[in-house]
DNA sequence: GTAGGGTTAG
């Protein structure tokens, strides 16, 4: 019972249940807390969480390996890494699952270097670790200090004769991208056998990031020649291929064959994808075309983009003056919406954009911009705003 | 009977 709700869309149920046990004397065992475990991490109840881990300890079980594995996974989704790393030094037995949890919990933090400090000491312990193990640790071999550690951990790939599958490929090819290497990231990406999506997804983004918009074109052509059908999120990286090296046409035939070729409905990231490749090429009327076509609207990273397009490109258009207020009106509290609404309103050949940007601020009724002390006062703040962001 | 890899804005 507590299983299958613990893996239901409402594992809240499931603790509901444990707690009816327990009022009735009967208390969970080993085999079925980690699900009561596994229940307060899907329902991310925090507060569940530690007061399960308490009734554990309670009821002596606090040793076993897999309550334990559990309980650290539980503090990792909960970004508590000194509780994990406590019920971890507690735990009188380890294994391979254990330690990869405790690394994929330090990454999960955001500690590259105490992922990579376990990762030695697993081995110290003679503890070999597998393809989990690495995926775990992958990400934080990224950075240009832990240049080393990426490397070892490739050889290490190579010298226990590792099964290079999707997943691990990914991981490896997406270090190497982040560290710079897209030579090396498309090596292992080569040597892949078995693809799939994920797979040519994250070779996308990487080609992406380093502005190599035409090969990524061709890729994507070879993924589609390969057998391999592209999703929305597909769609979503090469779209924004196009967008990085300025690629219109072929955005245009992407954003047509989503739903022409494979009935996909194309999503907010789709349309804000066209109205940022539209814009950085001047073509402000077809951007805000699409602006008005999206059945669920623009959302404030759409309305920067069109708004900065217009001021990059020193170009009007009819209404949007509209999207400003918009912008201003749906986040009021980010400064930086202030000083480019009013930079680009500097633009339309009336001064009267500039006096509704002022006005909406006062609509609000707000006196000081967030994060611009500068501003104090609502009157004086557009022209302000211009003298310092315009130069003039 | 526990553990792993995907996107975007500036």
């Amino acid at each position: 019972m507590i299983r299958s709700y613990a893996n239901s869309p409402d594992p809240a149920e499931s603790l509901k249940i444990f707690r009816r046990m327990r009022q009735n004397g009967i208390h969970a065992d080993s085999y079925s807390y980690p699900f009561v475990i596994m229940a307060c991490r899907k329902g991310l109840r925090v507060w569940d969480g530690r007061g399960v881990h308490g009734l554990v300890v309670k009821d002596g079980l606090g040793g076993d390996k897999y309550v334990g594995d559990a309980l650290l996974r539980m503090y990792t989704e909960f970004d508590e890494i000194v509780m994990g790393r406590k019920v971890f030094d507690e735990m009188p037995e380890r294994d391979v699952t254990s330690w990869s949890l405790l690394i994929a919990a330090y990454v999960t933090c955001d500690c590259p270097n105490d992922a990579l400090e376990v990762f030695r000491s697993m081995i110290r312990n003679n503890i070999k670790p597998n393809n989990v193990t690495l995926v775990s640790l992958l990400p934080s071999c990224g950075h240009v200090s832990n240049r080393m550690a990426g490397l070892s951990v490739h050889s290490h790939i190579v010298v226990n004769s590792l099964c290079l599958d999707s997943a691990l490929g990914t991981a490896l090819l997406s270090m190497y991208s982040q560290r710079g290497s897209i030579e090396s990231a498309v090596r292992v990406f080569r040597s892949i056998e078995q693809k799939n999506l994920q797979c040519w997804t994250v070779m996308l983004s990487c080609l992406a990031h380093h502005g190599r918009g035409e090969d990524a074109i061709a890729l994507f052509t070879e993924m589609e020649n390969s057998g391999v059908t592209p999703d929305s999120l597909a769609f979503t990286v090469i779209l924004t291929c196009c967008s990085h090296s300025g690629l219109v046409d072929k955005g245009w035939k992407y954003f047509q064959s989503m739903k022409g070729d494979y009935g996909l409905e194309p999503s907010m990231e789709h349309y804000g994808c066209m109205v940022d490749i539209l814009g950085r090429a001047g073509l402000i009327d077809e951007a805000y075309g699409i602006i008005k076509i999206m059945p669920m609207g623009p959302n404030p990273v759409i309305l920067r983009s069109f708004i900065a397009s217009c001021r990059y490109h020193g170009l009007v258009v009819e209404g949007d003056d509209e999207l400003r207020r918009l912008l201003i009106e749906s986040e009021p509290n980010v400064g930086a919406n202030y000083v480019l609404a009013a930079n680009a309103a500097s633009l339309s050949s009336s001064w009267s954009h500039v006096a509704d940007t002022r006005l909406s601020m006062k609509k609000i009724g707000l006196k000081k911009v967030p994060g611009y002390s500068w501003m104090e006062g609502s009157d004086g703040f557009v022209q302000e705003a211009l003298t310092v962001f315009t130069g003039g």
